[in-house]
DNA sequence: ACCTGAACACCGTTCAAGT
DNA sequence: ACCTGAACACCGTTCAAGT
């Protein structure tokens, strides 16, 4: 896995594939076949060489993962964040759910605990705007980083459950079949509306809720 | 796939394998080899069957997970519910909570789309008793499934964080190396200190906070 | 009706060897 | 230094055939 910035003196063969065609292959196979399909075999498919040479340009499949977000955070342009210390959690956190949204892979990589510590700064501004409106709402580090944390939670899991349910078939009615009335009289109540109901984007409204109720809970006697 | 309780005819060659072996078997390799070592050709070794018999038992390897989930809420206790019905919802996403956190592999088979639907009984007692409190706290049957389905949202991302966290390599330190300081001075600030902050458990003190937010949106004229 | 091995169409990753 | 095919150790699922 040599570095592309690498220093003065090289030898030997020189390379034909460079990690920018990697990547650039990559993002080919996930906007053609979608992201399901983007193995190491198909993206060396893709490029025409061996499926082993793609571990002489990035470490695993992880390490491929990473390098895709920080490239795809590099291009996406930031939002205006405004004065408000409140709005600007909300546009951070609602940034990392649009960016996010279209890359549901990511979120999978994103999981792992210290992930944060492999993006580059552009993939890092939006944790850096909820920590400072945190902050600034009177948050001390510790609650500015649990709330981050908490944040971060809701995001991820609104977009994995969208993830998996985009592109399955349309949940059948009747919905809840032969439900104990008696035991669950509300489930029973909504039956066929669930999916209806389940349908309907509730993240704008959910964040600005956890985001009230994490606030006013860090800061119980705020001005 | 047959039924175990079929009706009275039947033929043909007697089943050497039943149902509740397969679960059983299932249940033994997650508890010896872990669950992402839950595989269908692994359990067959288990049980010292063919790969192929297990598809007479069990439609899919979803199909397996989504019997195995059901089978461990019946056997589950239900705590007991608090009279106070915020008291009740708390309660309720706790044990949703605690439950999945043993198995994090069921957070998966349970982000699909109507995967609600696919449970019985015992173990939708816990979305029962969400709605249940929140229509005593004064919601519309709409706004009662929106604080189910987010803080479904956020219990299903901490358990994934949680999950993908945990047997990692503890993240090495300097945290955030390299970091321009000028660009993210918090993350900056926080630095080393991450990792600490980040493997408190701050569940229960999210929960509540987002339990607070979503009702206070809801009611903003509550008695 | 139930069970089977063989086969299909894949995975990620390592290793010794070639250029 | 870079690239390779072969190999290792797996996957989920289907299908035709056996008992």
């Amino acid at each position: 896995m040599p570095r592309s910035n690498s220093p003065q003196g090289r030898t030997g063969r020189p390379p034909l594939t460079s990690r920018a065609q990697i990547l650039e292959g990559a993002r080919r196979v996930i906007d053609r076949d979608g992201w399901e399909k983007l193995t190491v075999r198909r993206l060396a498919a893709e490029l025409g060489i061996g499926a082993t040479t793609v571990y002489h340009h990035v470490k695993d499949r992880e390490d491929l993962l990473i390098l895709l977000i920080n490239e795809k955070a590099a291009q996406t342009p930031r939002p205006e964040l405004p004065a408000d210390p409140r709005g600007r959690i909300i546009v951070a956190a609602t940034a990392i759910h649009d960016t996010l949204g279209g890359w549901p892979w990511a979120a999978e990589v994103l999981t792992a605990d210290g992930f944060i510590a492999r993006l580059d700064e552009p993939a890092l501004w939006m944790a850096e705007a909820i920590l400072d409106g945190a902050l600034e709402c009177g948050c001390t580090r510790a609650q500015a980083v649990d709330v981050f944390r908490n944040l971060w939670y809701y995001t991820i899991g609104e977009i994995f459950v969208r993830a998996s349910s985009s592109g399955r078939p349309v949940p059948k009615t009747p919905f809840f079949d032969g439900i104990d009335e008696s035991e669950l009289p509300h489930l029973a109540a909504v039956g066929d509306e669930w999916p209806v109901l389940a349908s309907r984007d509730i993240y704008p409204e959910g964040l600005r809720a956890f985001v009230e109720g994490l606030l006013s809970q860090a800061l119980p006697e705020a001005s």
